[in-house]
DNA sequence: TCAAGAATGTTGGCATACCAAATACCAGGT
DNA sequence: ACCTGGTATTTGGTATGCCAACATTCTTGA
């Protein structure tokens, strides 16, 4: 018999169901492609669905509802299941629902998280606040996305960190491309000096206001900009 | 032959399908009890359900699945499923979600709602806002209810509606014993005044700024004396 | 007497079968 | 060629059956 001491079993065996590995299958697929490059929009079919994933019709549907509740298909009886093509308009009020949600999250940081912490975001994010961030535009705009994310986990609030979670799965193509338009990743890095200075100096009303500032900022250049999305 | 210009149909017959009909129906049970009341989890049979409903599982499946999706019942496997019972810390965060959400509303709404719809905002509500409150303490708390929502749809921003809506769902219960805690209910109009006519200045920062402390006050409220909710 | 384990029942996960509605296809008439 | 109506096929919605894992009860042996 082993000592249970030393006898650590992996964190968890806990065998995935077949509707969670089906939900991750398709949602990895639906965020892999791009949506908004083709005009029709993509019907799945349930029984093709469930032939290449191996198994039957049931996990797939079941996947499929947590996919429509998430906003990524609809549903239309004896129709089909529809990838969404999100209009601009909708968009858009992703970003707004998003810039309140870290507002709050970086007011919340102020009172909570800890100096380390605060001072992580400034480290973790060093190479881009020096030279121009246009040469190497994929790079920053993931680190920018971690960089927004950081700050909601900062927040210490769960359900900011849900709800934002599912809407970054959204908007996140729509934020890579309008990075590229216009001069918009200097002026992002500025906002986020700033907005590091303000969570530094834990003046929560400023911080507050500038996570707001910037995220609308995004949302009227979607809005003004994001054409091509209808 | 009868001219099509005289033959009209009805618009649509559209019968909800069965998982509809579940969902509603289990929506509404679990909104209805009182899950605080009782230390133990309660459970839910599968099998028993669908056959209180006079439907087969699956749909009952279907229906739980977009419940458990919005936080109101887990499953777990060969266990059974269970309606979840959120701890303080929770409800706390889902306020304060909240609080972000309808200070983004509100902020939107005095860019885009109409005169008269802010008007309405005060004519809405005008009983309570002479006599104590206190006396009719139900009807205040739904009328409270109501004029939160009322900012949010003048804001005009559909996934804040959604997003809000949902949280509803869960603290809905937990705003109306607040209430009737201390003297909240007449301090709570006399913000709500402020809110209006903030509003109705159309001056966003403070709009914004009143209806997030608001929110965050019976956050902290909820936070301090909360206990009974673990 | 009581603990260990075997038998039985229960539960959710999954697969499969069937149905009605929507669509696609085709034959026959104009 | 172009309708027209009916028929076959496809599709999502639903019902049902089976299974392994858990829970419970009963049995058994010291």
């Amino acid at each position: 018999m082993v000592k249970s001491d030393t006898f650590q079993v992996k964190p968890i065996a806990a065998t995935s169901s077949l509707r969670a590995l089906a939900y991750d299958a398709l949602k990895e697929a639906i965020t892999n492609m791009n949506i908004y490059s083709q005009r029709e929009e993509v019907r799945l079919d349930e029984r093709k669905l469930s032939l290449n994933l191996g198994v039957s019709r049931t996990p797939v549907r079941e996947a499929l509802t947590v996919l429509e509740q998430e906003g990524f298909v609809r549903f239309e009886a004896r129709r089909g299941v529809f990838v969404i093509k999100k209009t601009k308009q909708e968009i858009v009020s992703m970003i707004q629902a998003w810039s309140a949600l870290e507002s709050m999250a970086a007011r919340l940081a102020c009172e909570r998280a800890t100096d380390e912490q605060l001072h992580c975001l400034r480290e973790h994010f060093p190479e881009f606040y020096e030279g121009r961030p246009s040469d190497h535009l994929d790079e920053y705009s993931e680190a920018n996305i971690r960089f927004h994310q950081k700050i909601i986990s900062l927040g210490q609030c769960d359900v900011i960190k849900d709800i934002t979670s599912n809407l970054l799965m959204h908007v996140r193509g729509i934020r890579n491309t309008a990075l590229r338009q216009g001069d918009r990743a200097a002026n992002s890095i500025k906002e986020h000096v700033q907005i590091i200075k303000a969570l530094e100096a834990r003046d929560a009303l400023l911080a507050e206001r500038l996570v707001r500032d910037h995220g609308l900022g995004l949302a009227s250049h979607v809005e003004k900009y994001g054409d091509y999305l209808d």
